[in-house]
DNA sequence: CACGATACTTAGCCTAGCTAATGAGCATGG
DNA sequence: CCATGCTCATTAGCTAGGCTAAGTATCGTG
C-alpha cells in the first residue's frame, strides 16, 4: 500500500526525469538523414496525412504555428517538404512530403542500425511491449 | 508474427514521436516553482546525492559540463542551489541544494495539483504501472 | 619548479519553443 | 460593392537548453 502510494506520488517526477535524460541521450545520436526529432516527427505526420496546412500540422505536433513555420522551413531547405498554394484560399498553404522526403521517411521507418533501434533490439520482448504501451499512453496524455 | 515484427520495426519511431509530443505538451504547463524540466531534474539529482561537483552532476544528467554550468547558474540565481569551494582542490566546486531548494523539491515531490500529476491520476493503476516500468527502461537505455 | 592534465567557465553557435506584431486574403453586413 | 473585421501564415524578437572550442586556474608529477 505504502509502496503503491509512494509510486503514484513520485511517478510524475520519475517519468519526467527519465524522459528528459532519454531525450538528451537520443539527441546526441542524430537519427536518420541528420534530421532532428522535431523535423522527423513533422515529416512523419505529413507523410501519414498526405497533405496538411501549417496550422493543421502545428496542431497535430502540439506546437504553435510560428514554431511549425521554422521546422517546415528547415525541411523545405533540404528539399524534403514542398509548399504549394491552396487552390481556393490564398491565405493558406499546402504542405506535402517530396519524393525525397518520402524516401527519408521510409528509410527511417526501418532503420535498424540507428542508435535507438539498436538499443531497443537489446531489450526483451516484454520490455519492448511495455514501451509500446507507454508510448500510446503518453500520446493520449499529450492529446488530453 | 507480422504484427510483432512491424511493432518492433516501428517502435523507435512511435516512441520518439510520443516522447516529443508529450514533452511539448508538458512544457506548456510549467511545473512547480516555475522551473523547467532541466532545472528540476538537476535539482532532484542534487537533492538525492546531497552534494556533487558540476562534472558529477553533468554526468548524471547526461549533459556536457558547459550545459550544466548554465543550468546551475539559473538555479543559483533563484537561490535554490549554492556553490561552495572544494575543501582541498581549488579547481573543483561543490554544489548543494539550499534550504529553499529543498523546499521546492519537497513541494514538487508531492505536487498532486500539478498538470502531469493530474493527468497521471486519471489513468488506471495498470497504466501508471506501465509508465513506471517504462521510465525505468528509458533510464537504463539513456545510461547505456 | 615547469609542464601536462584536470575542472570549471566563457564564448559563440544552433535548435526549439513561445508571444506579439505584420501582411495578405477572405467574407460579410450595410 | 466595399469597408471592416477575421483568419492564416510569417516575421521579429525573446528565452532555454543543447553543443564544441577556447580560456583560466589549479593540481600533481617528473
Amino acid at each position: 500500500m505504502t509502496a503503491e502510494r509512494t509510486t503514484a506520488d513520485t511517478l510524475a517526477k520519475t517519468l519526467r526525469d527519465a524522459i528528459i535524460r532519454f531525450s538528451r541521450r537520443a539527441r546526441q545520436a542524430r537519427p536518420v538523414g541528420d534530421l532532428t526529432f522535431s523535423q522527423l516527427s513533422a515529416l512523419t505526420s505529413l507523410q501519414l496525412a498526405g497533405a496538411l496546412t501549417p496550422r493543421e500540422l502545428a496542431d497535430m505536433e502540439r506546437v504553435q504555428p510560428p514554431t511549425m513555420t521554422k521546422i517546415v522551413g528547415k525541411l523545405e531547405e533540404r528539399g524534403l517538404v514542398a509548399r504549394t498554394p491552396h487552390p481556393t484560399d490564398g491565405r493558406q498553404v499546402i504542405l506535402a512530403a517530396t519524393d525525397e522526403g518520402r524516401a527519408i521517411y521510409a528509410l527511417h521507418e526501418r532503420a535498424r542500425n540507428e542508435w535507438l533501434a539498436v538499443q531497443l533490439d537489446r531489450l526483451t520482448p516484454e520490455e519492448r511491449e511495455t514501451l509500446a504501451r507507454a508510448a500510446e499512453i503518453l500520446q493520449r496524455v499529450a492529446r488530453g
